[in-house]
DNA sequence: CCGTATCCGTTGCGATACTG
DNA sequence: CAGTATCGCAACGGATACGG
């Protein structure tokens, strides 16, 4: 689908400042490292509740989970649902927003999984060269 | 080229642990804000001296912008080039490496400016709930 | 189980001043 | 012009303790 739309961003022509800093804004709040691994997860599992994701994210903090989950749930990204049981349930999972999200980033994983080892020479190499 | 190579990003077949770490890393790394402005101005103008960096970035200070490059240089995204005259004089222009990030990038900037909307009506909708 | 609240060390980053 | 060096504050984020 995202193939079929048009895209303005190959060509040079002059974009509303304001517009392009609400962008990378969004995208700056978008591509944190928490951020990214809940999308994973959630991606890969579908469905999950709150100690599974932090399980399934290696090293988050609770605080971090709970602080990510809330910014994703903001942004649309995520749909939360409590469980009125004893003990508490609460599940999450991506909207479709949340999905398109993922997709969009499939590239970025793919470009890290493929030249990683590119990078790693290259550092090799400029650490060398003191 | 990236449409021809085998995507095993899709399914949910366990990943070494220490290559995804190493992914999630060097992701956190290239999805700094200024790396991603900077990319972006790169790639639209070509070759471009600090100065030039400076007052197309928007917002950036000094001291970031020459992090950025730095940190970009030694990650193999960008070269350097230092012309032996006064005043200096050096350039910056993307390697096909960072160019090939660039690329990867697009369907996230993409995303961005298309959803944008979404996203500030998602949150309005959330603020708005207390 | 699913959080919130607090403390506190670490880092990020802008502002400023200085150099080849 | 193209940086480096230093300062100082603010934000990030982990650890811990507590509550519905």
């Amino acid at each position: 689908m995202l193939a079929t739309e048009k895209i303005a961003y190959d060509s040079n022509l002059p974009v509303d400042p304001r517009v392009e800093a609400l962008v990378t804004e969004l995208i700056g709040r978008v591509a944190d490292k928490w951020t990214l691994l809940v999308l994973e997860e959630l991606e890969d599992h579908g469905v999950l509740r709150f100690t599974e994701l932090a399980r399934g994210v290696a090293g988050i903090s609770q605080k971090m989970l709970t602080q990510t989950l809330r910014a994703m749930e903001r942004d649309g990204l995520v749909e939360r649902t409590v469980h009125p049981v004893v003990p508490p349930k609460v599940e999450y999972r991506l909207t479709p927003l949340g999905h398109s999200l993922g997709e969009a980033f499939c590239g970025v994983w793919h470009w890290a999984g493929e030249n990683l080892d590119r990078v790693e020479a290259a550092r090799r190499t400029f650490d060398e060269r003191g």
